[in-house]
DNA sequence: TTTGAGCCTGCGGC
DNA sequence: AGCCGCAGGCTCA
């Protein structure tokens, strides 16, 4: 196994969580090996680490990389920059939480065990993609889908701690009409088709990849005018891709549970019971005027800070200080293997679901894991696929 | 212009 | 055991 060779950078904790940005809800590809986190970024594995004040980075290239590198004498790594960026370094975090506490004391009260959450500064493409996978979907799932996108159409760059890393798949490698039935073997469902249309309008585009990039120079309303255009996303997703990529840092995106906070945490009152397309641009302006210019920031910390409550009802049960404690931690490490185990079953479950349509006994087609379960109890009817 | 089915799958509750 | 309802929405009529 390759030596990391790591590298440190000044970085208070209170202005980066890793623990928590890179798994509130934002990127869905980040693994977390003995504390050390590891993602593809840019061609690379990247990995990090950190304590109170400092962050401690990695990078492990491809091997066609290498051997290029190699040759070329000087080889200039720009590991921290991209880190920099991906990490949105240059915004001071904890200044914000002051100024949102002075403007909201709920706020201030929720967000003390949750310092450090920032918005990320993420690929616009793989952000689009992830939150087209995110509709009606939770987080363990949406995060096994991006896993499978890379390992079904990504570039393979390395493996390291016999975990293999794959970039995540272009947009040419999605555009392929096979690609939507390949994509509902893998359990993608209905975001299948979006998936691959997306895939097409980009590639379609007169400039590919760099007018969906172009967007971030772009003023708000053009850019999610423009993000709406793509089959499978609508105002919600077009808001958490303007928020996490786009540099629309006010941007507040608005889910049910989002709905829910305003209305429980803050009276915000609309008259409506459900939420629709006006309520859904009242409740951003709420917040906006609320928080200000990092408005979409903010609501991210109070976002975590609600699924947060979760965990801490466990640690008061157990009578321990609510302070991001081991028990968000092992519900990490079981996700991690929760997740190899799945990789490890995708190959049977591939060759299978080609072969056979299993039905239960209530007619419904059986898939996944479901499926393989059945196959392996062989106590199910098989029909021959047409 | 606005509303509500229907959509895929996984999971937890009954 | 199986059925139901729902999860951090979108499309289409």
């Amino acid at each position: 196994m390759q030596q990391l060779i790591w590298k440190s950078v000044p970085v208070p904790a209170k202005e980066v969580s890793l623990a928590k940005v890179l798994r509130c809800g934002q990127a869905f590809r980040w693994k977390n090996i003995d504390n050390v986190w590891s993602c593809t970024l840019k061609g690379r594995v990247v990995f990090l680490k950190q304590d109170d004040s400092n962050l401690y980075y990695s990078s492990l290239a491809s091997i066609t990389d290498q051997q290029q590198q190699q040759q070329q004498q000087q080889q200039h790594d720009d590991t921290l920059a991209v880190i920099k960026d991906y990490l949105n370094l240059e915004i001071n975090l904890e200044k914000l939480y002051e100024l949102w506490s002075s403007k909201d004391p709920n706020f201030q009260k929720k967000s003390g065990a949750f310092s450090g959450i920032r918005i990320l500064r993420q690929d616009p493409w793989e952000n689009l993609v992830s939150f087209i996978c995110s509709t009606n979907n939770n987080v363990k799932r949406i995060s096994q889908m991006c896993d499978n996108l890379c390992i079904n159409f990504g570039t393979y760059i390395t493996t390291h701690n016999d975990i293999k890393y794959y970039e995540f798949p272009t947009p040419q490698s999605l555009a392929h009409e096979s690609v939507e039935q390949k994509l509902r073997d893998l359990s993608f469902g209905y975001r299948a088709k979006y998936i691959y249309k997306t895939a097409c309008q980009i590639t379609n585009s007169p400039n590919g990849l760099a007018d969906l990039v172009g967007l971030r120079s772009l003023d708000y309303k053009t850019c999610h005018t423009e993000l709406l255009k793509f089959t499978g996303v609508g105002p919600k997703v077009a808001d958490c891709v303007s928020l996490m990529s786009m540099d629309k840092h006010d941007v507040v995106p608005i889910d049910t549970h989002v709905w829910t906070i305003a209305q429980r945490d803050y009276k915000f009152k609309t008259g409506s019971k459900t939420l629709n397309s006006k309520v859904y641009v009242q409740t951003g302006d709420f917040f906006r005027e609320l928080w200000g210019e990092y408005a979409g920031w903010a609501h991210s910390v109070l976002f975590a800070a609600d699924l947060g409550d979760l965990n801490n009802g466990v640690n008061v049960q157990d009578g321990k200080a609510i302070k991001n404690g081991g028990n968000i931690k092992k519900e990490k490490v079981k996700k991690e293997n929760d997740t190899n185990s799945d990789k490890e079953n995708l190959g049977i479950m591939q060759q299978q679901q080609e072969e056979v349509i299993i039905y239960s006994s209530s007619g419904r087609p059986l898939r996944g894991k479901r499926k393989l379960q059945m196959i392996n109890q062989g106590v199910i009817k098989k029909v021959k696929k047409e």
